[in-house]
DNA sequence: CGGAGGGTTGAGGTTCATCAAAGTCAGTGG
DNA sequence: CCACTGACTTTGATGAACCTCAACCCTCCG
């Protein structure tokens, strides 16, 4: 379903752009016109505080489509800005908007995009409330690694990750420090293994229950977008509410070649 | 245009349910077939961790509508419940997106709800990342006033908490006791006031300087409200990036009598 | 080679959690 | 009217998790 978009967003390849690390995407109050996919490298949504302190509210992966708030015509209340070199592609909202009343399909989509990305939100609110720093960064890097799994097929336990132990903090409401301590303690438990910009997790199963992660989070949400076709906005809703556990994750989408 | 909501909604007076304190309105895995607009008392969106530990994610206050994501057909990975005696008015979803495709308005409507609701969560996983424990007690003091505000557009500076301090902590990531104490040193400092069931805020300026609040934060969005009017959905956004900040929150909408 | 950015480690401090006891308050029944 | 109950709040004492500050390390890169 993914693909979906795909192939409309690459009707306008055109309006291709790539950012450097560091670079914003979409800055704080300002309005911004276009909706986003990133088909290269990280971002985060962010905000800061008067007094420094900062917060990274999630992470955009390839394939994640933003800001579909955008469409609501409000500013910014958050920055985005890019981790690596990434490249995204853009679209007008008039275009975009458009683009939605044509295709249901494509409408249930965007409206799925947009209601996984509150779950990851409301998950985020749980990890940062609820658990401790290790659960917390147990947790993320499950997290990040089941995304990264979804978005581009693949199914290795070692993956990709462009963030500094102060990024890491600034997601999960620590210290730097005491992130560095407590990866620390996770890599002497041999539950992951890192080097220049890549973790690996060693033991997913004992890390993912240490971390409380749930196995079937966004996993069931993939799966309904693969029966869920045409979805609500089509009108054809499946009524049965049966779910769907034996769902193999790699064959969820065409992968599309990539990296980080 | 929450009145449009309204008004549809009051077409189906024959769906309103209510639900007495600590009834559950949707359950965990389950898969709800309705939008709600809650029109008296409050509800919590939760997640319960295996130990026991509970986090509130967020609250849902009298003018609200949730839960769009039914129409993306999935089960629900958190629970709503009542706070206090609530009643709700319920659609079918696939009534609810008929009524979608008839009305840009509507839709319009409908999107910047969802849209707000992500914004509230935003500001929720900065609060509980980045905030101390008073500045986290005051801030959402001052949200859920902010709502409650515009929702029923009262100008009021008490205003109704039906939370116990268990709730305030599930929703902060603290202690009951922590929330005890944090508030007492609140009152003694002559911020607030306590009593059954209300709060009254004695000096909102300097509690919102003390928590980093944001007085512009949901007001704004409010303001396009009701110049977006038609909005995005339905084809004509508004194409100044002008902002508003001489807007007056009084003349929000029409109040409706309503109470907690 | 020197400097910048990031990571790690240690010592000591603060905030918040935990445990436990007592206090308030509304409701209930004798 | 009073005793009793149950749900909630407050307070105190103690401890754990996490923060702060600071030193030192490494690696990369001009």
């Amino acid at each position: 379903m993914d693909d979906i978009i795909w192939s409309e967003f690459e009707k306008l390849q055109n309006h291709k752009k790539s950012y450097e690390a560091g670079d914003d995407l979409i800055r704080v109050g300002q309005n911004p016109k276009h909706v986003f996919l990133l088909t290269e490298g990280w971002a985060i949504r962010h905000r800061t505080l008067e007094d420094g302190r900062r917060q990274i509210v999630n992470f955009m992966l390839p394939g994640d489509v933003f800001d579909l708030q955008v469409l609501a015509n409000l500013e910014a209340d958050h920055g985005v800005t890019a981790v690596n070199r990434t490249v995204t592609m853009r679209i007008e909202v008039d275009d975009f908007v458009n683009m939605l009343k044509k295709s249901g399909p494509l409408a249930s989509a965007f409206w799925w995009s947009a209601v996984q990305e509150e779950s990851i939100l409301r998950e985020q609110i749980v990890r940062v409330g609820r658990r401790s720093a290790r659960e917390r960064i147990g947790h993320l890097l499950l997290e990040l690694q089941r995304r990264l799994q979804a978005a581009i097929g693949s199914q290795e336990d070692v993956m990709p990750l462009p963030l500094t132990r102060t990024d890491l903090a600034d997601a999960l409401g620590l210290t730097p420090v005491h992130v560095s301590r407590t990866m620390s303690a996770l890599r002497r438990a041999g539950l992951i293994e890192e080097g220049r910009g890549r973790v690996k997790i060693l033991d997913a199963e004992k890390l993912a229950r240490q971390s409380h992660f749930d196995m079937d989070y966004l996993h069931m949400r993939r799966l309904d977008l693969l029966n869920g076709g045409g979805g609500a906005v089509n009108g054809h809703v499946r009524q049965d509410g049966s779910s769907h556990k034996d769902f193999s994750a790699s064959t969820i989408r065409p992968p599309r070649p990539r990296n980080s």
